[in-house]
DNA sequence: GTGGTCTAGACCACG
DNA sequence: GTGGTCTAGACCACA
C-alpha cells in the first residue's frame, strides 16, 4: 500500500509520513494495529532503516504512534486535533491549489479533476 | 497568482516550477507572454532571486521558456509533453490520492474535498 | 584529467558540463562509473562546490547521470543523441574555425596545430 | 562571415572579439581595412549596437584598430606579439583540449577532428 | 533594469 | 560523508 517516490522533489521522509498518516484518517489502520518493522518496510520501500526509523520516531513524538520495545510499534491515536474552521478552510484550499497545478503542469485540466473525484464517491468510506 | 509555501517540505523551486507550468498549462500565459522578472517574482514570493533563477533556467533547458539577455524571460512552448492516457491517470489518482491523505490528516473529510472543488467550478477556465 | 579555466569568458559550469559530456563521449567514464563527489571536485578545480552541484544537477536533469542521495553520482547513460551527419559537419567546421582563429590570434599557425593534433595521437584512445 | 550565437554561454562580446581578431589573423582583413560600422554590425549580428562598440572600444585600448571620428573603424595593427615558446606550447594545448572536449561532448572523435583539420591543409594559407 | 555567474556559508535529507 | 536547498551579496553581460 504505502510507496514512495524517491524522483520526487519531496523528501522520503515527507512522503512516508504524510502516507502514514493517511492510512490512519482513511481507516486502514487502527489503535492498536502494528506497523510493519522499521527493517521491513525500508526493505519493502528499497530506503534507507534510518529514514524509516526517523519518521517513527516523529510520529511517536506527536502520539500518532507508540513503540514498545523489543515488540513493535503500534498505532495509538487516530484522533486528529479538530483544526478551527478557519484554518481548515484555508488549508483545504492550499491543498485543492496544489492538486490543480500538479494536475495542470501535466496537462490535466480542472474537470478531469474533478471527474475523476467524483468517480471515486462510492469507494471512499470518509 | 502563484504562490509558494516556505513550510512546504517540497522545495521552493519544484513548488515554483510546477506553479507555473500549471499556469501556462491552464492557458492563463500564452506563448510569447514574458514571465515576472526574476527580482520582482522574488519579492513577491519574498524568496531569493537564485531561487527564482534557477527555476526559469530550468524552464530554458527543458524549452519551455526562452531568455533573450538583458530583456526577460517570455514563454516559448506550451506544449505539454502527451503523456499517455494510462500514465495521466496513474499520476492523476496519486495526486488525488495525496490530496485526501492530506485533507483526511487534519480532519477534513472526502465530501469536503468534492464540496470544495466543485464550489471553484465558476471561477476555473478549464 | 578535467580542468576548468577561470581566465575564460565561457562560464565554469558550461566548461566542466562539457568536459564530463566529453569524458563519457571518450569512454573514460562508463556506466555505471561513479563520478567524483561534488565537494572533491570543487576542491580538485578550486571552484565552489555550489558550481559543481549545478554541473551535476544539470546532467541529472538530461539523465545523463543519476544521483543516489547519500551515496553519490553515477553514469547511466553514454548515448550521445545521434546529431545528423550535416550538424556533426558543420558543429565541427565551427569548432576547427575557433581552435584556428584563437590559435592565430597569439602567433600560432595551422601547421603547428596540426603538427600538435598528430603528436597526440598515441595518447588519444579513440 | 563574422557571426556569433546567442544561445551560447559564451559572452557575446567575446565570441565578436574572437571573431574579429581570427578575421585579421588570417589575412581576410589588412592594415587600413575598415571595420563594419557599429551599427551595420549590429544589425548584421542581430544584436545591441552597445556590444559591438565595446568590443570595438577594447580593440583600439589594445591597438588593434583605431577609430577616426566620424569616419569609421580601422585596422592599425596586424602583429600578434611573439608568444615566448613555453606559453605558446601550453596555450595550443589547452585549445587543443578544448576543441576535443567540444567534439567529444557531441559525439566526435579524435580521429574525425585530425582528418577534418588535414583535409583543410589545402585551403589554408596561414 | 534585465538575466547570468560565482562565491561563501548555513542547514537539511539520506546512508 | 554524500548530495540538495536556500540565502546573501558581489560582479558581469546585455539592452
Amino acid at each position: 500500500m504505502i510507496r514512495v517516490d524517491p524522483a520526487s522533489p519531496t523528501p522520503l521522509y515527507a512522503q512516508l509520513e504524510r502516507a502514514i498518516r493517511a492510512e490512519i484518517a482513511a481507516g486502514r489502520m487502527a489503535v492498536g494495529d502494528q506497523l510493519p518493522t522499521v527493517r521491513q518496510l525500508a526493505v519493502d520501500l528499497r530506503i534507507n532503516a534510518n529514514t524509516v526509523a526517523r519518521v517513527y520516531a516523529g510520529l511517536e513524538r506527536d502520539g500518532v504512534v507508540a513503540t514498545r520495545r523489543g515488540v513493535g510499534t503500534f498505532i495509538c491515536d487516530v484522533n486528529t486535533p479538530p483544526a478551527p474552521a478557519r484554518d481548515r478552510e484555508r488549508e483545504l484550499r492550499l491543498m485543492v491549489d496544489t492538486l490543480l497545478a500538479d494536475a495542470g503542469a501535466i496537462g490535466i485540466t480542472y474537470p478531469e479533476v474533478l471527474r475523476h473525484l467524483e468517480a471515486r464517491r462510492a469507494r471512499e468510506t470518509r
